[in-house]
DNA sequence: CTCGATTACATTGCATGCAATTATATTGTA
DNA sequence: TACAATATAATTGCATGCAATGTAATCGAG
């Protein structure tokens, strides 16, 4: 099994794509936050908390760990983001008595009544985006199937 | 110019796909970090590091707002990056004579020598990637035009 | 049951990103 | 030429991300 033979030009376009590919998602994802931006403002979340808190809606009382888990982050970034959402009293912590290594992390009643504010958000970023709902979906789906690759390569 | 009705399930969907399109993106662009974390170690670079001297490497003695505009970023980034650098020898930043507000960033010889090393560094994302290249740059195109169109949206 | 391994969270240190502000230099205009 | 507007970096403050380490709780092999 021997791959076909490329020139020397196409080698080099292949060395480029090799960076081109993450800039385009790592510059494609700060274009994200930057239409986020303002959106999430009028909610008074960041990016981060957000995610946080669309996970808590759907899944209140999940785990550290369990949160980190769905977004792919760990305690260094979420403890301090959950300190912050609890400062901001929309979301209790406190430890599992059946396992007090884990603290679980529950909306409180603001927490909870910020979910009606933000059904504001999707449709923003849908028109942003400026695609129809199938291209979209499909966009998303080789997103996650790349990321799954790139998460598989590294165990 | 009516839409088509949507039923309420497809609304959902719909509502769910704009927080998961910006996540896929967001989770991409971390899990590509992962990959690339120990390729760069090697040479001793973070990964926007290594976006600044692709740059430098492409066109030397550019100011600091010339590489902000390629790679997105402003100065509040890119003036303690490029310090960073000019710390470990790889760039100098002088005042540029003819305006003196600018700051031309230039690569010092162990900086161009570095380019060497980092030919290892996209076969690595490729294999990684574990995608044909014809594929990759299909995928690189679509990030790259959504992202242009979420930053058109912002204007 | 016991003690080493594992798990879950917290903490520290470092490097982004970005908004907002400041300082300085240049440009455009009356 | 004066001087307001603009442009370029630098600085400050805040919130991630993540590696490395610390601490306490739980698990598991013998």
């Amino acid at each position: 099994m021997e791959a076909k033979r490329m020139s020397r030009k196409q080698e080099d376009m292949a060395l480029l794509l090799g960076n081109q590919i993450c800039f385009a998602a790592y510059s494609t994802a700060h274009a994200f936050n930057r239409v986020y931006k303002p959106l999430l403002d009028t909610l008074g979340l960041t990016y981060p908390q957000y995610l946080v808190m669309l996970v808590l809606w759907e899944r209140d009382g999940l785990a550290v760990n369990e949160v980190g888990e769905l977004l792919h982050l760990d305690s260094g970034t979420l403890t301090p983001l959950f300190k912050r959402l609890e400062a901001a009293r929309l979301v209790t912590r406190t430890r599992n008595p059946e396992d007090e290594r884990q603290v679980r992390i529950r909306l409180t009643a603001a927490g909870r009544e910020l979910r009606e504010k933000a059904k504001n958000v999707p449709p923003g970023i849908l028109r942003a985006c400026n695609r129809s709902v199938d291209e979209l979906m499909k966009l998303k789906d080789q997103f996650v199937a790349l990321r799954d690759q790139l998460n598989a390569a590294l165990g």
